[in-house]
DNA sequence: GTGACGCCCATATTTTCCCATGGTAGCCCA
DNA sequence: TGGGCTACCATGGGAAAATATGGGCGTCAC
């Protein structure tokens, strides 16, 4: 396995630490990434977190822009600015900054969520209202290239 | 053999593990995926399985929509949030999360139904009632193009 | 001091691995 | 053709390993 699938609920203990899931360490070790990447996503009250893969991806989404440039400033700020890079405990578990927290919603619980070659951590509440209108964004896209598929087919057969 | 067919009813013992029919796994082996591929199907309570083939044609879904983008970010999480790659053990048994269950209504037994190049978990009463269905809509089918033959045959239409 | 953090150990589950058993389908040989 | 024989399959259960989680304690910065 070499990419993050999958969502599994966790707790945070009282000190604050919340252990990262067993598959989802597995696929950061095969990444050859000890501790964890993350930072605030974007535009959604949650938190994108993965190791070297998802670091190159940003450093070449940088490494786009020209030097000295108005948008690499920006997007050097805005992305390295806010990541931090958690260190892992013997037993996997991290602890996320008071601003990681704040910026998800985070409390005593969170899920992880994984999109393939990053995964994403949630408020579980925050997480469930997001799956819902993605999901159905799926359902859509799946009926209107099934009507597609069909309208192809009948203007094949007409000809 | 590399397409999965046939159906299977198989029970889950105490612990909640069901064996995958031998003839599917023989097909997963040849497409040499280790575990088995599962996630929810979008609009029926059933679930979706496979191998590599099953999860690359998803991978080929996501890669299709631009990095970072909305789409992309949606489909990420509504299909790789909600797959499991379950791992298959030394008898050919995997043991179902309670989310996938959840979602197919499976308790104590399952059928596994060859779909070609994936196949499709169901629990037996459901599967029973989505066949009947499908069955009346494959026999209207055939009614309505038996009648379309004949119409052309009686305007005299050659091929 | 005092609080945050890193490191270590404890423990209840859950999961994984290994071996056992009964049933069945196919096969061989008389 | 019929009677075993064998190989494989579905299923059951025990024991070992891994996981998530809780807590103790020393260190370092302030």
């Amino acid at each position: 396995m070499d990419r993050f699938v999958s969502h599994h609920v966790l707790r945070l203990d009282a000190k604050g630490r919340v252990s990262v899931p067993a598959s989802f360490r597995a696929v950061l070790a095969r990444d050859g990434f000890d501790g964890l990447y993350c930072y605030p996503a974007l535009d959604r009250p949650a938190l994108d977190a993965g190791g070297n893969a998802l670091r190159a991806g940003i450093e070449a989404l940088i490494a786009g822009f020209p030097l000295y440039s108005e948008e690499r400033e920006q997007f050097s700020l805005s992305l390295y600015g806010t990541s931090d890079t958690l260190k892992i405990d013997g037993e996997g578990r991290v602890v996320l900054t008071d601003a990681l927290k704040t910026h998800a919603g985070i409390t005593d619980a969170v899920i992880f969520v994984g999109l393939g070659h990053k995964f994403r951590i949630w408020e579980p509440g925050r997480f469930r209202a997001e799956l819902s209108e993605a999901t159905d964004k799926v359902r859509a896209f799946k009926a209107e290239s099934g009507r597609q598929v069909a309208a192809a087919k009948s203007r094949g057969a007409q000809k």
